[in-house]
DNA sequence: CTAGTCGCCGGTA
DNA sequence: TACCGGCGACTAG
């Protein structure tokens, strides 16, 4: 029922459904360890993950880290509040490698002055990684916020951005 | 550049 | 109704 990634930062954990992701959850990390973050295996919390998921996903998590252009895994789109939902839409044609602020996201959903609660539905994401928040930042450069940490927004952007070369 | 203020909006208790 | 954010624009220093 569920893929775990294991990382040198600690486990992710992918609940999956049928063959179709349901929530992503990594491990908080507000400063980067030390360690330099690599992938080192994907596996199943139990037998029942086909092998294909666990090809899909574990793809995915590597190309995403590499920065590269990935095929998303099948995943269903996560219930939630319509404002919710609009935005994670609205997130996932955010092409890898670019950003987008808080405010722009808002304008270009229809509500332009609703940059805060942008904000608010990103944090909600059950998908980060598959719906891609943290490829919102704030205005002029700033990071903004991640619910699993700072580390990881920056680690992604960052390599997100050299696979863009 | 930083720190503080203030208005904003949608979700939730 | 009140409160709280992964915000943003605008001031002062």
């Amino acid at each position: 029922m569920s893929v775990c990634i294991h990382t040198s930062w600690g486990d992710i954990v992918m609940e999956e459904k049928g063959g179709a992701l349901r929530s992503c959850t990594l491990p908080t990390w507000h400063r980067a360890p030390r360690r330099p973050f690599k992938v080192t295996g994907v596996s199943s919390t139990d037998g029942v993950v086909t092998a294909k998921t666990l090809r899909d996903v574990g793809q995915f998590a590597k190309a995403c880290f590499e920065g590269r252009a990935a095929t998303l895994p099948s995943f269903v789109f996560p219930d939630g509040p319509a404002f919710h939902r609009k935005v994670w839409k609205a997130l996932l044609r955010i092409p890898a490698g670019r950003t987008q602020s808080y405010g722009a996201l808002a304008r270009r959903i229809g509500h332009p002055r609703a940059a805060r609660a942008v904000g608010q539905a990103c944090g909600a994401n059950p998908l980060p990684l598959i719906i891609p928040c943290h490829r919102v930042t704030a205005a002029h450069g700033a990071l903004g916020g991640f619910s699993c940490g700072l580390a990881w927004k920056e680690l992604l952007l960052d390599r997100e951005r050299d696979g863009a070369h």
